[in-house]
DNA sequence: GATATATATCTCGATGTCAAGACAGTACAC
DNA sequence: GTGTACTGTCTTGACATCGAGATATATATC
């Protein structure tokens, strides 16, 4: 009986142990703790994306297009499959990155359907400078970590996330 | 230089050296792989009730009361605590469950101002139902990770959220 | 006991997302 | 080269969420 409750996810799998002791709930300790750990990097997220005026979405566009390396350049799909999201919110995100200064698009040469978007030179400014905050933000919610506990942590994820990336 | 790039975090981090090799991108190891897992896991608790015609959201409100006990009673207050959500979404919440028999509302008999929920008949057996599945799927999902590991990786996960948990 | 402050809930408008489908262009087989 | 399936992007409509403000009630202060 380790019921000291030190977090929420402790006192959430107490709760269910006391109103459906026949179920193991263990699986709990791990993924709502994920689910919590995501919402509260999301609000750490846009707090620092807020200093350079940026949206949570608008970085993650910016970024994609960041680590293609020069030219900046990638298709509506390339980005699509970079963000997890669909094609008709991909092309809602360009149109108001686009009207915002941040990116431009053009017709990709090679193939008459397509089109490519890179970043603007304020775009880049603007990536460049949130990453910067975002990695200080992130460093401070590690903090309470030491490097090999960070390490072994990234570790027993990647085992997670492993049978997602791969299969595709 | 551990590059293998055994899954998509491993492929961002090594392109995030390349651009931008002034910064330090270490914190990308973990909390990065926090938000896809919990991507994904979003995608597997939407398979999960579906199968009993619940969309998450409703899980999440309808599991908020099953946990209270009998009779399974909590003022929206409480709702929108217990999942993080605003006060007009939990209004919205309420009143689409009720509507599907799920939840009833009533007057606080002892505060004018509030209100109760509470599960309805039906709304238990099927939030009963659709934690049975959750939990199914969640142990698959680490099935990857033997005992010890998943223990590990929630005390790991548990000291990065007590600070969140504790000072509110 | 009057006033100010806090709490509980709901209303409303704006927004970002998804899903399905439309449309143009490409690739491959025969 | 013609037909068929596939790919890339955009359009549209429905929907859940948020945030700010409205209303009613409760609590604290003097």
């Amino acid at each position: 009986m380790t019921e000291d409750a030190r977090d929420e996810v402790d006192r959430l799998v107490a709760a269910w142990r006391a109103e459906r002791p026949d179920l193991d709930v263990e699986p709990l300790q791990v993924l709502s703790r994920v689910s919590r750990l995501a919402k509260h990097l999301d609000r750490a997220r846009r707090a620092a994306f807020a200093e350079h005026d940026l949206e949570p979405w608008e970085f993650d566009v910016l970024t994609a297009l960041r680590r293609a390396g020069k030219p900046y350049e990638l298709s509506p799909g390339a980005l699509l499959r970079a963000t997890l999201v669909t094609s008709g919110t991909m092309t809602n995100r360009i149109d108001r990155l686009a009207q915002a200064g941040l990116v431009r698009r053009r017709p990709d040469p090679e193939d008459r359907r397509g089109v490519l978007v890179s970043l603007t030179d304020p775009g880049l400014d603007r990536v460049d400078a949130a990453f910067d905050d975002l990695l200080r933000r992130e460093r401070e919610l590690l903090s309470g970590l030491g490097g090999a506990d960070q390490q072994a942590l990234a570790s027993l994820l990647r085992t997670l996330l492993t049978p997602f990336d791969s299969p595709l």
